[in-house]
DNA sequence: CGAACAATTGATCCTCATCAAACCTTGTGG
DNA sequence: CCACAAGGTTTGATGAGGATCAATTGTTCG
């Protein structure tokens, strides 16, 4: 597999790179292939490199003492994840980032994100705007986290999925699919397995959705984000 | 009240900046005065201003729309809030900043921090800087929202205020004091009034706590630490 | 002193986590 | 190609943790 320099204006912090940049960037960049369930990094590990996804889908997740997980992100293709060391070198990891699926990504030293933003504004601002959304984004979660009941949590999660990883599942047809077990969708959601699939199971029962082994299906967005809302 | 420019040294972002750059800003900034329970700006709101808190302290909190609250940040003198709209132009407060107490604070246009960061390389450091720290802290608490109980997640949520917004009662006592209602760490902790005033009450009777009317009396931070570790 | 508001306390109830057991799906090796 | 193992999923029963509600009691301040 390989990666054309040109690819990676995909990627937000160089949608404005010169073609110079973009290939500097992949000349210092290693292609490095993680499995099914595999780590890229742990939570307080130095962060060495950052990490650009290519193919295949993954988590960012924190636990807790007792081994509990959460999910804080789910990262899809051509998004940039383990970055915040490129603001302060010698920094750890807030988090863990694990492959839902085979994965490909480019592995980038810190370091080297941390000397071109010295000399290109734009990487600054990218990389600003990448966080205010973060921020926004889990602001929101937090604040649905403390006050909402689980099925509204679960049809917001689903929602926000849907936009940041979902598939279509065909051309013509609005359905799209998360490839995610009950257990994936509880630990974005903040809730376990079990109530998880009671309620998918009562979704799928008024046809807002297709459950199966590791994947739902939407069927009916705008239904969910009338329990979202109710 | 008049502001030194030197005093802005303080502020995070202003640690290493020249002189001259601290008089700029604090020409190009009002003192704003905010009584008890008003507010700095609302969740919404085109974010044209940003803010550093010189006396009081403040609340950032999100509602929903039944008007629960939740608690995001607790700012102390010094510290800067509303700055994400200088990322970017245009975009909106994502929350509320409330006045915990009678409040001074510089209003400073966040168009003039904007165009400040592309020739001072310093400021994008410094806000980024800002950013990774909430991120962080904000992700550890969606972590324990999701994972631990409330009495756990409000022994945390007071060793944190007490880290950031606490004052010492007394020279030579480390006992800290936080000028917080049972509603302000209702919020803050993910919990309710009711359940915050019971365990608050227990654990006065364990003598770790003072609590009063508005406040409350750290006597016994190592004995938080064990409840929020146990 | 009285009004407004913070805090307390008890009783009740609901949501959801937990645990246990069985069931299904998928992939593998004989 | 079948049998089996592994791991995801379902379903029911149970209970705990807290939210909610109501009533009362401080506390503060004009």
């Amino acid at each position: 597999m390989n990666v054309i320099p040109a690819d990676l204006r995909q990627v937000t912090i160089f949608k404005e790179a010169t073609d110079d940049d973009l290939k500097l960037f992949v000349e210092n960049s290693i292609l490095r292939r993680i499995e099914d369930d595999e780590f890229f990094f742990f939570q307080g590990d130095p962060a060495t490199y950052f990490y650009i996804l290519i193919s295949g889908r993954a988590k960012l997740l924190q636990s807790n003492p007792a081994g509990q997980q959460v999910n804080l992100r789910t990262i899809n293709e051509w998004q940039m994840f383990g970055a915040l060391g490129a603001v302060n070198p010698n920094a750890a990891y807030p988090a863990t980032a694990q492959a839902l699926e085979p994965c490909t990504a480019l592995a980038i030293e810190s370091r080297f994100l941390h000397d071109a933003m010295q000399t290109r504004p734009y990487l600054n601002i990218g990389l600003m705007q990448l966080m205010t959304g973060y921020i926004q984004e889990i602001q929101e979660r937090y604040r649905e986290l403390a006050t909402e009941r689980v099925d509204r949590r679960l049809a917001l999660t689903l929602l926000r999925l849907a936009s940041q990883i979902g598939k279509r599942i065909q051309e013509d047809d609005p359905a799209i699919e998360l490839p995610l077990t009950r257990q994936d969708l509880a630990e974005a959601s903040g809730s376990t397995m079990f109530t998880v699939s009671r309620t998918l199971a009562e979704w799928e029962r008024q046809g807002l959705i297709e459950a199966s082994r590791g994947r739902v299906v939407i069927r009916n967005p705008h239904g969910l984000v009338k329990i979202a809302e109710a």
